[in-house]
DNA sequence: TATTGATGTGGTATCGATAACATACCTTTG
DNA sequence: CAAAGGTATGTTATCGATACCACATCAATA
């Protein structure tokens, strides 16, 4: 009893015990078992995020500021992806909840109707990120992709442009791409333009070549088409790259902008325009509020939408 | 008992008694404890993963082939980020031994002395990626970052360049990125060209901005430079980008080249050319040797060191 | 001096699963 | 028909920590 209270912080033992125990400890090379602790004390100190993809996606972004901002508290960060389905995540959740997670961050509010049932029974607090779920489970750090995409749109086309064009994935199963669609759609109708011209290319999420792939099956069949948005800034750099290597000029020709301000956008040539979304700051502000359920008071705890700030970055390709 | 033998894939246990059992599991909404489970059966279903970082680099796809080649025997990742240094790794280390892992999947060969003691003192095995160490702990699986430089070096000397840059990061703790430089620097000796011209830009992984600002600064000091050879796909990129914002031709008045073959050497314009590494295969093999070694004989357990190819792939940039 | 409180240490039960063994019942076989 | 073997289920101890309570010691206070 002695020796776990010597190794844990602030618990009151004496200096010469705590000093003979932590001599046999590096002489034994003895390392706690939290897999133990956790049985009997009932904290696992782990924390559950599932996002869908990690590769190329602004998701790593999030992922870090999760990471960063759980680095201090002592908890564990397990991490899942889903490939953008959401039977996977019910998957994922099922074996995390094994892990007796003490609250868990999720993408997205779309979910299948027995991952929903999991998460309400659990009795952890959840955190929906990325989005703005209709029926919120419990607590969400997002912004809407509808409204993100609209303002791009409404941005361009005070420029003057007319005649747009959307690339995204073919599934809905990226629900944030759909929205954004949604939100272009939308956006054109009210400012009263020709309707929108839609290419959907490749599985979520997609890649710089499938970007490309795309823009040009919008220029065969539209190719009065003047501006271009994509469903991400990889796309929108797939299709920018094309363009060039087909000899048009951008914007001149034709405009492209994507979404989520990758650091590709802002430095390759010319720089595309795109809707700056805080990746890094809604992992932080996500992981925060679990935090402060997890280890505040309960009474505290309210169900909160925190909404994350976006903005339109203008560039030399629009 | 029973419920516990109910849970488990192909133990016996008979039709009836099974689907009453689901039945109330289901009802119950019960989920096992894998604390529970681990403790009793010293077995936690873990495996610790320790990248330098997964942000915009490749070991996001090492992370990623482990992940899936995981995905079907039920091992949970646990995944770290070191930031590039040996006394993060140390501390992660710590803190994932405490969860017990069965096995452990490092990045390069530098660890601190007290690492090593962890490691070895720990009784798992141990995959070391994408080095050779010189001392290797258990199981390697990696190339030698030196030689692959080395031969990219010798492609675009044999193309007839002969005054060559290097780009790398500010601080040795990046060993591969140190490796690479080596491999640059010896290159060119053993070749007998004009020494190769070295700038350090930025801390480790350096990006796309800081690939820019270390071409200026190169070109600053030495303008006749003929091939910028960079430590990675990203800050060659940047490298890229720059040079042509200040209308320079590419290759015709430098050429450049980068490392580790990201989708966007492939796509941008003119591509670059790099050694393409397997990313995602080393850590698919990584994760395969450790799984044959926690699941397999102890005896068929030996330590080896697997070579994972490298390529150079030519594109327009050289 | 007796009482109280602070401090440090030790004893015991417990968390929720599984390993190992025990038992009951049924089927097969010589 | 008895012995042997297979199948399904139950019993008990245990994994390694921590919660909770008990107790010893010593200083401060009434």
């Amino acid at each position: 009893m002695t020796v776990s209270r010597a190794l844990k912080e602030g618990s009151r033992v004496s200096k010469a015990t705590r000093e003979k125990i932590m001599a046999a400890v590096n002489d034994l090379g003895y390392v706690l078992d939290q897999s133990a602790g956790s049985l009997s004390s009932r904290k696992t100190g782990f924390v559950a995020a599932i996002v869908p993809s990690i590769n190329n996606s602004n998701f790593a972004d999030t992922a870090r500021g999760i990471t960063d901002e759980l680095e201090s508290t002592g908890l564990q960060l397990l991490l899942g992806y889903t490939d953008y389905t959401a039977e996977k995540e019910e998957k994922l959740i099922e074996a995390m909840f094994r892990r007796r997670p003490e609250g868990i961050i999720l993408t997205g509010g779309a979910h299948t109707e027995r991952a929903r049932r999991l998460l309400k029974s659990a009795g952890i607090p959840v955190v929906e990120t990325w989005e703005l779920p209709a029926k919120p489970i419990d607590q969400v750090v997002g912004f809407s992709n509808e409204e993100a995409m609209g303002l791009l749109v409404k941005t361009l086309a005070r420029k003057g442009y007319r005649k747009f064009g959307y690339i995204g994935g073919t599934t809905s199963r990226d629900t944030r791409g759909s929205q954004r669609r949604e939100g272009f759609i939308r956006a054109i109708e009210e400012l009263g333009l020709p309707p929108g011209r839609l290419v959907s290319f490749g599985v979520p999420p997609i890649s710089i070549e499938q970007g490309g792939q795309a823009v040009v099956s919008m220029l065969e069949r539209w190719p009065d088409t003047e501006a271009v948005l994509c469903v991400s800034d990889l796309s929108a750099f797939g299709a920018l790259m094309e363009c060039k290597r087909r000899g048009m000029r951008v914007p001149q020709d034709i405009a492209i902008a994507g979404f989520g301000d990758y650091e590709v956008a802002a430095f390759c040539h010319p720089g595309i325009t795109t809707v700056n979304v805080d990746c890094y700051g809604i992992g932080q502000q996500a992981a925060r509020r679990l935090i402060q359920s997890i280890r505040g008071d309960e009474k505290q705890r309210r169900q909160e939408i925190v909404l994350t700030g976006y903005r339109v970055v203008e560039r030399e390709s629009t």
